[in-house]
DNA sequence: CACAATACAATCATTATCAATCATTATATT
DNA sequence: AATATAATGATTGATAATGATTGTATTGTG
C-alpha cells in the first residue's frame, strides 16, 4: 500500500470515529507503527487531523452539532447554499492556516462555514462577521478581535465609517473572503457599504485568499471590489472551466481546487 | 480507552447531568479514582467544567436560565442573580430614556437585564457587552454600535488596549452601569481590565447612571472605578437605607428608588 | 466537638507510547 | 544496470499515562 492511500484511508477512517489509534491503524492498514506514525505527523503538519497521544482526532468539534447558528436563529445564512463544495473549500482554506497565525476573515456564508474547521485551533482571528464571533466564541480558544462600528441587522456584520484604531493596529499573514462573484473584472461585491471596509481590511494583511466555489466564476454582481491581481489565492471546486485558470494564471492569481472525490 | 475520549465523555454526562462525582465516572469509565482525577483537572484547567468535592459540575450549571430564545447557548445568565429589584431597576433605566436618544450601556448582569424592555424601543445603543449586543440585534430594532477590540471569553466583553475611534465618535446622553459595589469610597469594579475601558466610555456621555441594587451599597469590590461625584443618578430599590440617601445626596448624587410593591 | 467515612494530593512503580536513529528495502533517475 | 532518493521497519532511550499506595484534608453525623 502506498502512502497517499494510507493518508487517504487514515482520513476516511477518521471521519467516520473521530478518533482512530496508532494500534488500530496498524491493523487496519497492516502497517508498522513508525509508519503510522510518520503518516501521522504528515497529516497533522497539513491540518487533516490532530495528532494525540496514542493516535489522531479530528479537527472539527466532536458534537456534530453543527454551526448553530444557522437554523433556526436569526442569523439565517441560507442552508441551500451550503453546499458540499462549499464546505470543502471552507476546510481547506482553514488548512492553509499555521496555529498562532493572525488571519483576518470577512461575512459571507463561505466564510462562515470555516468555523467548524477552526473549532480545534488557535489562531487570531479578526473578523466583522458577528456570527462567526459568536460561533468562534462558543465552540473554539481561537483569540477573536471585532472592529468597532455600528451592527447592521441585515448582513449582520460591524461596519464603520470612521473605524480605524483596531484595524490598523492588526497584522495579518491571510485574509479569507468570500464574493458573490468574480472574473477578468475582478473581485464583485454586491453592497457597496461593505467595500470600504474590506478594502480597509485588505490592506492589513499579506495575503489576500478569495473562497469562491465554481458557480461564483464569471458571475457579474454590482459592484467591483478590487481587481484581480490584488488576489494571491483563489480557492474553488472542481467544476472550474479550464478558461477560468487560465485567466487565473495570467492575473498571478494561485488557484487552489478542491474536489469533492479526493480528499 | 484513551484519554481524549473519556475527556469528551465526561463532558458529554455532565451536559445531561450537571453534576457527577468521581465513583460514577470510574464505574462510567472503568479507570482508576487517579485517572479520573487527573482528568478533572485537566477539564477544569480547561475551563470546561468546575472541580468540586467528589466530582465535578457544570460550569453553565441547570439553574442558570436562558433569556429570550438563547437555548443552549453559552449566553446563560444566572438565574439567582435577576431578582425582581434588578428587573425593576433595569426597567426604570430604560424609562429613562427617549426614543432617539443615544447611550452607552456597559457589560454585567444589571444593565443585560434592560435588554427584555429595550425590545420595543428605537434607541442608539452603544455597548462592549457581546450577549447583550446580540439579544439586541435579535429581538430589537435599536441601532446598536460595538466598539472595537478583543473578544474575552470570560466576561463576554469587547476590550481593546488602543481603540478608541469608535468611542471617540460617540456621543450619549446616559451611561448606564452596573457596579459590584458603591458607597463613600466610590463605585467599584471587580475587574482591573475594565476600569480604563469603563472609564474611556464614561467621558463620551452627559450623565452617568449606576444601577446598584440595595445590596450593593456599602458593598466593597477589589478596584475603585471613580468617585462619587462622577454619578450623575443612582437607581436602587426600596431596600435602601436612609444613611445611603444622605450619602448620595451630599455628593449631588440624584437616587431613584423602584419599589416592588408599588409596581 | 469528636469521630468515622470519604475524598484528596503526592508519590512511586508499571506499562504504553513516542521521537530519533539506523539498517533495509523499494522506487526513481541516469 | 548502477546509483541516488525515498519509504519503511526495527531498535532504543526518553516521555507520558496509568493504577496502587500512603498520609493528609474535608465532609457529614452523632
Amino acid at each position: 500500500m502506498h502512502k497517499s492511500q494510507r493518508h487517504h484511508l487514515i482520513l476516511d477512517l477518521l471521519d467516520e470515529r473521530h478518533l482512530i489509534t496508532v494500534q488500530e491503524l496498524t491493523d487496519e492498514l497492516s502497517a508498522s507503527e513508525a509508519t503510522i506514525r510518520r503518516d501521522l505527523v504528515e497529516l497533522a503538519e497539513e491540518h487533516k487531523l490532530k495528532k494525540i497521544h496514542g493516535g489522531a482526532e479530528r479537527l472539527d468539534p466532536h458534537k456534530k452539532r453543527k454551526l448553530m447558528h444557522l437554523e433556526g436563529s436569526a442569523f439565517l445564512v441560507d442552508k441551500e447554499r451550503m453546499t458540499r463544495e462549499k464546505q470543502l473549500i471552507a476546510r481547506k482554506a482553514v488548512e492553509l492556516c499555521e496555529d498562532g497565525e493572525s488571519i483576518i476573515i470577512n461575512g459571507g456564508s463561505s466564510t462562515y462555514m470555516m468555523a467548524e474547521y477552526l473549532a480545534k485551533r488557535e489562531l487570531n482571528i479578526l473578523t466583522n462577521s458577528f456570527p462567526l464571533a459568536l460561533e468562534l466564541l462558543e465552540t473554539s480558544d481561537n483569540r477573536i478581535t471585532l472592529p468597532g462600528g455600528e451592527l447592521y441587522r441585515k448582513q449582520k456584520l460591524i461596519l464603520s465609517a470612521f473605524e480605524h484604531d483596531t484595524i490598523k493596529h492588526y497584522h495579518g499573514t491571510k485574509m479569507f473572503m468570500g464574493t458573490p462573484g468574480i472574473g477578468d473584472y475582478g473581485v464583485m461585491e454586491s453592497d457597496p457599504l461593505l467595500i470600504s471596509a474590506e478594502q480597509k481590511l485588505m490592506r492589513q494583511v499579506d495575503q489576500l485568499i478569495v473562497l469562491a466555489d465554481s458557480s461564483k466564476l464569471g458571475k457579474r454582481s454590482n459592484f467591483i471590489l478590487c481587481p484581480l491581481e490584488e488576489v494571491d489565492v483563489l480557492i474553488t471546486d472542481s467544476g472550474v472551466d479550464e478558461k477560468y485558470l487560465r485567466l487565473f494564471a495570467e492575473h498571478g492569481v494561485q488557484t487552489i481546487i478542491v474536489d469533492a472525490n479526493k480528499n
